[in-house]
DNA sequence: GCAAAAGTGTTCTTGGTACACCCATGG
DNA sequence: CCATGGGTGTACCAAGAACACTTTTGC
């Protein structure tokens, strides 16, 4: 493993794969399936192979470990974790991808994982292997941060959508409110946020609401405050 | 080198450095001592040691290559550059680094580099080594968006400024023209950005402009659009 | 008709833009 | 007094906040 200076290493992708599912923030989570920390729920993640970037890898593990598809998920790098000493295998540094995902199946156990699952960042966060609370919890600020410049809260809805639907994700991420009205005309008024489909949602009570899906624009200009 | 899937691999740090000098956006380059590349300009950057963590490998390599000194300087990761073929003498893979200096004295060559310099980010990029014209392009446009959010604009000034100096930044950066009158509202109300230091500075003409020191003020509420 | 939820209009206020004007210095 | 640049005040307008009201469904 060492050379002059340590210097040879391995690289670990870890993922934070967010969404929200009962009008609560989730989060991936698998139970580690060998030592050290076996048994613990941690996040999924695996090793850099040879002929790969991160990018790939952590889309492959994501595959691997939960039976995700990373098609069509965004994906991207959160953070740099390297403390020398953050996990007993040896010097293992790892980068975090954070991915915003719709309310999928629940997913199931996979190669190096006995079990993948959804379940709440606030219980979740606290508990995880390794360094894996501070990358969550770094992870899920940035998300938080994403919603107000950009249009990537359309990542956590299928691809037709309500606007009642796209304000409840605010809602859950943020954990504040807001007010339906002002949300409507904002993200109306907001060029290639979302396009309308001219077809409608009908519900158990109230008027059926269009549905919309992702339009072209990325970022949220002005941005979205939360208050 | 390798082991089971070449998952050994060595991890670089790679310095993105701009300032704002002579009125122009201006990047720190060393000129490479070494093949590959040796004789062309490349940034700043070594390998990470047994000991450190990739901060701690940025701060030293900039202090080794370029004897600036880290300590009060915002450094953070800009991104991670991990394509297989990268590096022609192996797998490695660079935590990209992002750095704001004030104009500082134009450095030394140290270690590893024949020489350090200054220069404008439009001549600078495009004839780089390795895949540094793509780091430094996006590391560029990410200080150019943190203008907008953050009150890191400061960072390239010295302990002391003036206002129509911060202005001349914003300027400089971002290659448009601000409202001066409008500049000095702006920032007046944005409480915690700045701070006055009760003394003014003179210059060959004109009004003496008051002096500022930065306040305890990160993120800027609301934001900074350019136009 | 009534409850429920979607969606519109209206007012108020805040903050950006444009620009006229005043202030403080050196020569 | 004039040139030069720093700094303030004001009028206008676009966009966010608050909230009354209308629309469309199921029962």
């Amino acid at each position: 493993v060492a050379s002059r200076d340590h210097e040879y290493l391995r690289l670990a992708v870890d993922l934070v794969i967010l969404t929200v599912r009962e009008e609560r923030l989730q989060l991936l989570l698998i139970k580690r399936g060998k030592d050290p920390f076996k048994g613990q729920d941690a996040l999924p993640g695996g090793f850099l192979r040879a002929d790969e970037n991160v990018e790939q890898a952590a889309g492959r593990e994501l595959q691997e470990e939960t039976q995700l598809n990373a098609t069509g998920l965004h994906l991207e790098v959160a953070g740099v974790y390297s403390a020398p000493d953050r996990d007993p295998r040896g010097r293992i540094v790892s980068v975090a991808f954070l991915a915003l995902a719709p309310d999928l199946p629940v997913p199931t156990g996979g190669s190096d994982a006995q079990a993948a699952r959804w379940e709440p960042v606030e219980s979740a966060i606290g508990k995880l292997a390794f360094d894996h609370d501070r990358i969550a919890t770094d992870a899920v600020e940035r998300a938080r941060g994403h919603l107000e410049h950009t249009t990537l809260a359309t990542a956590f809805l299928p691809e037709m959508f309500t606007i009642p639907e796209l304000r409840r994700i605010y809602e859950v991420v943020w954990g504040t409110t807001v007010d339906p009205r002002n949300f409507n005309r904002k993200i109306a008024n907001t060029e290639g946020f979302i396009e309308p489909v001219g077809q409608r949602r009908f519900q158990p009570a109230g008027r059926p609401a269009a549905l919309y899906r992702r339009g072209p624009a990325t970022d949220l200009i002005p941005p979205m405050l939360r208050s």
